[in-house]
DNA sequence: CTGAAAGCGCTTACAG
DNA sequence: CTGAAAGCGCTTACAG
């Protein structure tokens, strides 16, 4: 069985190929075509069941339908979760995505654009890795729709959408505090990046604000450590300072592996330590005790990135750069 | 900036296109393409930085050095570590990997087919759902290389690889039956597919081998039930089976609902209950107490998939259909 | 109302 | 040793 052309609509329905092609794309009536004519092509189209070659079309008229999604990590459910809505938007506007996930790894990212840039994708949708802002500069230098989001560079004339992450580790720092916490611990990661800066910043300021900020009780893990050197380093930093009694993880993952830490520690949740985290988790729910977590409001980051990349497609001249903040949720569980 | 093409490079070396195109693919040699002519066209084609166009090259070639992976969720965490080592076997014989996500829906899987062939994607690799034969049979006409992963059509000629779904239960269960269970359940979705079916009868025949099999302790679950009907009917089961003292999951997300349900009705484990779930997921490692599995072979799976594939990709007439499988692995922890 | 022709960016058989 | 030309499957300005 071989490849059913517009060539082969034409020949079997007796018309041109331009015929075919307009048909094909619902021109027909524009470009005055007759409605026997019309009925004709599309039934042999149907009765071949023919299939437009994407990648000629996309060579001829330079577009593709497609959206190149760049993650951080697919296999973590924040950013899955993420890649679904968007994936289902986009499908909506009869967009197709390709996603891929960088590990936090900067060469590869700048790899996955240059390949997606070589597949022709329409935009791009970014989680952008600490030093991609010149990869970023680059699409923005070639005239391609990009929309960061979960984290941006504060320099960057990009439109990108996030949580307000400031806004969202201060009340979950603040309902700690109003909980008679007084010992408040806080886990980052050592990214330089926007969004864990303002998760920490949050987390401080609202220490500040009652006096009870204490420096000693922030701590910075390796992001490429392997599980074993994280657990470690969490173990060590609760014996040294055993007065914590509450603590907010930066995210989901950072969560987890304290919870696995506490577990080895014989630590009791929430009757030792209260427990937050960023990031709303599966495992999260299941946990006994059940974890409260900063939730992301994923559907309106998906929703928001997809409209903006959209208008930035539509009409790259005319569309103007947007910062668009999204408030998370505080969602109260068992370990409080 | 615009995009540069083979013809900008030959303009600037001073040759023709197709002295650029056998020096950029690397048969300058071959052609007997002399050493300087070949010098320069690298040179100029670094100096722009010239990519070439996928697009055209597909177009040209018929091939597109790209894989479709259909997967059943990729934000289940079997399929998205399956996907990952898949994307990095591929990666290294130089081919991109499109994923997309059935929902176990069969309509949906026909679309993403359709889509993946429209986009001209190499090869086909499924996790197939159960009225999908048709549409492979499809793939199979357009001598589409295909390999079928974690179930297959039993009458279909298509390579697959599964993992040893009946040696994986049937050990399971006989690891409970040695530590003393005597009414142990099983909890299965409505699934008829090989894979689900494979996994009871291995259940079952370890339980007849002993003269301990009841078929009152086998729970089929509705798969597009949502998670409160899905613990409800758990709850009710166990309820209603009090003898229960073992259980066995057949995936982990009827698993991970079955631990709700039994937090729910206060069920100790394994004090009342030995758990063990099929496909390991970080939940399991991660719950008290720690729940032990019959992990799947993800590597070996992803590995093998993609070598039949290769072979079926350098060769379609030669290829012979394979198929392998793949042994499981027990993992006890606490849950037993 | 419809067709012939150019062109998107490549690859490759053919000619010299 | 290198170039001119055909062709992959489309879209669209132009001509009639």
């Amino acid at each position: 069985m071989k490849k059913i052309t517009i060539k082969d609509i034409a020949t079997q329905a007796q018309v041109s190929i331009s015929t075919v092609s307009f048909v094909i794309n619902g021109k027909g009536q524009k470009m005055g075509i007759s409605t026997n004519v019309i009925k004709k092509v599309q039934d042999v189209a149907e009765k071949l069941n023919y299939r437009p070659s994407m990648i000629a079309t996309s060579l001829r008229t330079g577009k593709t339908r497609s959206i190149g999604l760049i993650v951080e990590d697919i296999s973590n459910q924040f950013f899955s979760d993420l890649a679904r809505v968007i994936e289902d938007e986009a499908k909506n506007i009869d967009y197709r995505v390709f996603y891929c996930s960088t590990g936090d790894d900067d060469e590869r990212s700048e790899e996955l654009i240059h390949s997606l840039l070589q597949a022709n994708v329409d935009g791009f949708i970014i989680t952008p890795t600490q030093n991609l802002e010149s990869s970023i500069d680059l699409l923005l230098k070639l005239k391609k729709p990009v929309v960061l989001i979960d984290r941006y560079f504060p320099g960057q004339k990009v439109s990108h959408v996030v949580m307000d992450n400031y806004e969202g580790s201060h009340s979950a720092t603040k309902f700690l505090i109003n909980k008679g916490c007084k010992n408040i611990a806080v886990v980052n990661n050592t990214s330089e990046m926007v969004q864990m800066k303002l998760r920490e910043e949050g987390y401080r300021d609202a220490l500040k604000e009652e006096g009870l900020y204490n420096e000693n009780l922030v701590l910075h893990m390796e992001y490429h450590s392997n599980e074993e050197a994280r657990i470690a380093s969490i173990i060590k930093f609760f014996k040294k300072n055993a007065e914590i009694d509450a603590v907010l993880f930066l995210t989901n993952y950072m969560g987890l592996t304290g919870l696995q830490a506490f577990k080895d520690m014989g630590i009791e949740i929430p009757g030792n330590i209260s427990v937050i985290s960023f990031d709303d988790h599966d495992s999260f729910k299941l946990h006994t005790p059940t974890i409260s977590v900063v939730a992301q409001p994923i559907e309106d980051i998906a929703i928001k990135s997809i409209q903006l990349l959209m208008s930035q497609m539509t009409d790259m001249e005319a569309f103007e750069v947007e910062k668009s903040l999204k408030k998370g949720k505080l969602i109260i569980r068992e370990s409080v």
